[in-house]
DNA sequence: TAGATATACTTTGATTATCAAAATATTTGA
DNA sequence: TCAAATATTTTGATAATCAAAGTATATCTA
């Protein structure tokens, strides 16, 4: 393998691992110990601001509507989300945070902004660029050869 | 949030999102159906050349030694891999990977490699640096905000 | 407009991944 | 020699996941 390919691989997989060991960590140390990371999805796929259906936040999340409902079941009684019936369609159930959903969801977003702010920390407006550049083709690439266009 | 901070954060996660999925449609679509994202993951830190102990991988996988010995009781049972005691401590169980297990680990090399070529297309050397400046910025900084280092 | 079909969700039953703690086998040290 | 330490496996519990079956409601068609 090239040394650059090398050095880039290694760097993009301990980056991976330790984000995910790092929101583990996070969380069962943080305010929210009682969050696993795949919780803490399902609160950052639900989103702050308008309640959603089951089968839109289970689609955003790639699992089966089945799951989310014991994941929601579990949210709903830590008290991180709200369900409620909609009555134009009684068949529709909407769910959305809570207070303290809300609040976990913004300190996970700050944990997100901080990582990116240590990415670009002493980078000028070109490696700023090339920066996007590199990753949006990595995305594309992804997004053609594996279809995962929705 | 500032706008780059966004550009960087969402590319970030869908990158993120994007490589666990294709991990696991990869799998299931290609030669090796009957492994998980989770199990391919074990053979990887097993690794190609020398036999390993339990609690070496892991420690690697950040795992139980526990949770490891089921997952190589199924690895085995799939003929991925192969269990051995060390005779001159027979505590000792030392794992390594069968013809196939070590045909399953370049495929998935190949996948990682395809990937990071894929994101360097294009750019001239300084590109380069400044991608792995970047990339090496943000594992420091997880590095040392969140004491990872073993 | 009644009955069939479709839709949205929940429940059920099964599997995988995980941990902590107990159990087993072996080695090391006093 | 036997107590303590080490390496692994087993056990019992929980979370996350799916497919398929079940429930309630809405829509379409004859």
């Amino acid at each position: 393998m090239k040394k650059l390919t090398k050095v880039l691989n290694t760097l993009m997989v301990e980056i991976f691992n330790d984000i995910l060991t790092i929101e583990q960590t996070a969380l069962k140390k943080g305010h929210f110990s009682d969050l696993s990371v795949t919780e803490m999805h399902t609160i950052e796929a639900i989103g702050m601001y308008h309640p959603r259906t089951m089968s839109e936040v289970a689609l955003d999340l790639k699992i089966t509507v089945g799951t989310l409902t014991t994941a929601i079941n579990r949210l709903v009684k830590k008290g991180y989300v709200e369900r409620k019936r909609v009555e134009d369609d009684r068949r529709v159930v909407k769910i959305q945070l809570t207070k303290k959903g809300k609040l976990a969801y913004r300190i996970h977003e700050k944990f997100h902004t901080d990582m990116i702010h240590a990415m670009i920390e002493g980078l000028n407006v070109e490696d700023e660029e090339i920066l996007v550049k590199s990753l949006s083709q990595l995305s594309n690439y992804l997004k053609k050869h594996y279809h995962l266009n929705e």
